[in-house]
DNA sequence: TGTACATCAGTGAACGCGCGTTCACTGATGTAC
DNA sequence: TGTACATCAGTGAACGCGCGTTCACTGATGTAC
């Protein structure tokens, strides 16, 4: 987690987590099938770690009517995402590194269950909205895609594209327009 | 580009690249001052690519009412944008590799000037669709972010991320659902 | 018209780096009888 | 209670790989006088 924090997915390597864990290099085959099942490990917990932020800032959204309470919530999981991205552009990025992740961990019993999944939770969330009656059924199917592009494409543009450098004034501009822009939108 | 095609950025080195042209792998210093630059060169190159496929698309749109053409041609560029995303990983994840570009190449005069923009384009079928009185001017600030994430984070899901498995048809109808909800929520 | 010189793409050997992966081994801890 | 054995994390040397970068050099082409 430290590699991918300051180094991206690139940086996920088995000779750097050894050293980093204070260890011989063929220490990690202890641990790792290969470099593969340590990349698919690490992206996982870097999804895992989107999904906690994401819930925190769930759990402190004041409750209303419920319309405004289920657009609040969308608000609140979109822009968590987005900020986890600008915060930590290093575990965002190895997030969504694509891994084959054929191999298994020697023992491990595969223990990721019960983290919280970002896409799952914008699917409740949408699921919400549906039930408060601001988004009409009918237009539900394929509504988390749309979403969830448009959050996840400003955190790219935000860590890897041309957006890099605007300042954070700017770019809470931008995060609110393309809220705004989703919650009319859906 | 080769290597970008196959391989994505980590692919565009500067010995494989030599490889590649049938030449001794110290001739590369011949064209590129180090290997950031070859990388930036390619990057700027896959940038133009996906403008080139806009403008195509572009060119192919019928004239009809103005708010109508607008719409459609909004509508063209996020297609193409996609679109060449999934048709051509690679290079989509070279054009959003982030580069330091310091040094520029020993001889050449940075001519990758007149190639088409993606950035630019957007921006200019934002205007028309205020001109066309699609979207009230008091919305047009910051809305190129808004709708450039959605089709950017389209074709990032589709490429790297968790969307990859999607079949063509489900593909299409999250564009055309993203694309809508763009035009309504703008 | 001829000659000395400059330019410049390409060569091939070399250096050093960090990586993935394998292998025979050690040493501590737990476990069966 | 004692002993033989299994388990298992970690060791250190080794192999091979591909990379970036430098350096003195070659050979063809163009250019100034």
């Amino acid at each position: 987690m430290r590699l991918a924090r300051e180094g991206g997915p690139d940086a996920v390597v088995l000779r750097a987590a050894s050293r980093e864990a204070g260890v011989s290099h063929s220490a990690a085959y202890r641990h790792f099938a290969d470099h593969d099942d340590l990349l698919a490990t690490t992206a996982q917990r870097c999804l895992g770690a989107i999904g906690e932020l994401m819930e925190q800032r769930l759990a402190g959204v004041t409750v209303a009517d419920p319309v405004g309470t289920a657009r609040a919530r969308l608000e609140a999981i979109g822009r968590a995402y987005v900020d986890f991205a600008v915060a930590e552009p290093g575990w965002f990025r190895t997030a969504f590194t694509p891994v084959s992740h054929r191999a298994s961990p020697p023992g491990s019993p595969d223990g990721e269950a019960g983290r919280p999944d970002p896409y799952a939770m914008l699917a409740a969330r949408l699921d919400e909205l549906v039930q408060a009656g601001a988004i009409p059924p009918q237009r539900r199917p394929a509504a988390e895609h749309a979403a969830w592009a448009t959050v996840h494409g400003l955190a790219s543009l935000f860590v890897d594209g041309p957006l890099r450098l605007l300042a954070p004034e700017a770019r809470g501009r931008s995060v609110a327009r393309a809220l705004d822009m989703v919650q009319r939108g859906l």
